[in-house]
DNA sequence: GTGAAAGCGCTAACAC
DNA sequence: GTGTTAGCGCTTTCAC
């Protein structure tokens, strides 16, 4: 059953095409009379517009986009889920691209962005040549959780501070000695939690340990820690929960004794009883969608930054209190 | 800066718009000297194709959607990552859509469908007439974890059996007194698993208790445990992990000794220690994105039913082992 | 108030 | 091999 299209509902109406789009879209230009018998002709047609030849028409997509590199773990998806939310209140569809472990990461971007008005863009999805090339045609665009490009809209949370306090929290506790678990390298995220730690340390006049390379999973964690835990600090800090909760299980299979933090509050580091510290990953996706949505309609003159604040959360697996 | 046209490529290149579209796209039908030309001018105009323009020429989005009820919890989340990857391997963009607490949720559903070459709608999102409606536009449609509507393709878990499995292991611990948290009338899920647990209970000459109805989320499965709790029954079945975990917390608090299982075996649930039952979301999502693919292709004769397996993980929450 | 007609940017017949 | 041209379905002037 093909979808009907403005000229059969036109026709059944007994009208324009003209008319019937005025019809269905609210115009004030249409007797009540008339609008009523285009509407009795869509619904008995079941009449959608379709959407191509709208947007076409329009110059617009009605659609925004978010990038994200990975498909594993709730962090993302609750980024997403808030965007969506946010999105979904301004009228705006929205379509999702995981970049991660596809070679052709650079091109299902650029396809995404020929599909939006907006696009907002995670870190560890794709490089900054990419978003600045997009930047370049004016689509507009919002980063999150990655390092900024000139004259594109930043948003983050905050990561040295809280976890300057997350150390100074453990040191606290008469800690000396200290792991870092995850790869600076990899991401401004991890930089910033580590850098953090650096200099809580130091301020403390203790030497940094070098971080240990490590995935953001579960599993890597786990694998870390079988190593580390041979030689065991008396704190491991890892760069996100998933890491922490595989130390975690690492330990417990080890009967080691050692505090672990982690980065997030998953609803997992609930139950494992792991202190971490909590980000607004909803409200991070909401902002963008929002921010997104004020740049479609007018681009402010410069580009903005916002860091989100994040919270200590202290449980058990720091030591005992 | 606006966006490049393909006049705008075809007049710098030199050559017909035509030309453009079939260097562009790959066509045997253009000598390799102008391909090259017309890539040079593309790549310094950056254009890409209008993603609007194109569809309406070829009658299709290339896009599928998702539509799921919530927001919350990890859940659907799996599922939408799982469809994302598989339909992302078929070339096609993916638009989600959340609907619970929307008051105008058939309305985004009709929208997303005419953006879309197909559409998995979930249970609990909106109701079975919204789907009768669109499947009769001959879009191309997956039910996922719904209950079956005529004609169109559906894609479950296995509930009952998985459930008597449950419950007979329950009853291998001893335990002769259950409470059913759920409301088999909200969803085709629940009605599956609180039937499995009647049946094997029945099978043992034992009543079925009154299911206890509660949302299914972690605060509603608290709140109802509090109540419970006050003449606790030996076994606490939830209808998924958030809400035993959240039975989880409230037997904590009380100090209550009582077996508790889920449903769902969500990261948290092996931290809390929580007996309960695997399914493979992430491939109920992937297997949606499949069997659209392939019905846009060439619709099947027949509407087609999967149940996927589920299994039973058991951890300390039902007792000692 | 309503209709005719000109695009929006692209693909694909059909000519040459 | 390449160009011309007719749509795809819709919105929106511009006439009447």
């Amino acid at each position: 059953m093909k979808a009907a299209t403005i000229y059969e509902v036109a026709q059944r109406a007994g009208v324009s095409i003209a008319t019937v789009s005025r019809a269905l879209r609210g115009s004030e230009l249409v007797t009540e009379a008339t609008r009523a018998r285009v509407r009795a002709a869509a619904a008995e047609l079941r009449f959608t517009p379709n959407r191509s030849g709208r947007s076409l028409a329009e110059g617009r997509h009605a659609a925004n986009g978010i990038v994200f590199p990975e498909l594993v773990g709730p962090y993302y998806a609750e980024v997403v889920l808030g965007y969506e939310e946010a999105a979904a209140g301004f009228g705006s569809s929205v379509l999702i691209l995981a970049t991660l472990r596809r070679p052709d990461a650079a091109d299902a971007v650029r396809e995404l962005a020929g599909r939006v008005d907006g696009l907002a863009i995670m870190g560890q999805s794709v490089g900054d040549d990419v978003v600045e090339e997009i930047a370049a045609t004016g689509l507009p665009l919002v980063l999150l959780a990655r390092d900024p490009v000139s004259g594109v809209d930043t948003i983050r949370t905050r990561n040295e501070g809280t976890a300057a306090s997350l150390t100074e929290h453990l040191l606290g506790h008469g800690y000396r000695s200290f792991a870092f678990l995850g790869d600076p390298e990899a991401s401004p995220d991890v930089a910033g939690r580590y850098a953090g730690l650096s200099a809580a340390l130091a301020a403390h006049g203790l030497d940094a340990p070098q971080p240990v390379p490590c995935g953001l999973d579960l599993e890597s964690g786990r694998k870390a820690a079988l190593k580390l835990l041979r030689d065991p600090p008396e704190a491991i800090v890892g760069a996100n929960d998933e890491v922490a909760l595989g130390v975690h299980l690492a330990a417990l299979d080890a009967s080691a004794a050692v505090a672990i933090t982690g980065w997030d509050d998953l609803l997992a580091a609930r139950f494992a009883g792991l202190t971490t510290v909590a980000q607004p990953m909803r409200e991070l996706g909401a902002t963008a969608a929002r921010w997104l949505h004020e740049r479609i309609a007018a681009p402010p003159p410069k580009p903005r930054r916002r860091v989100l604040p994040t919270q200590l959360v202290v449980r058990s697996s720091c030591g005992e209190h």
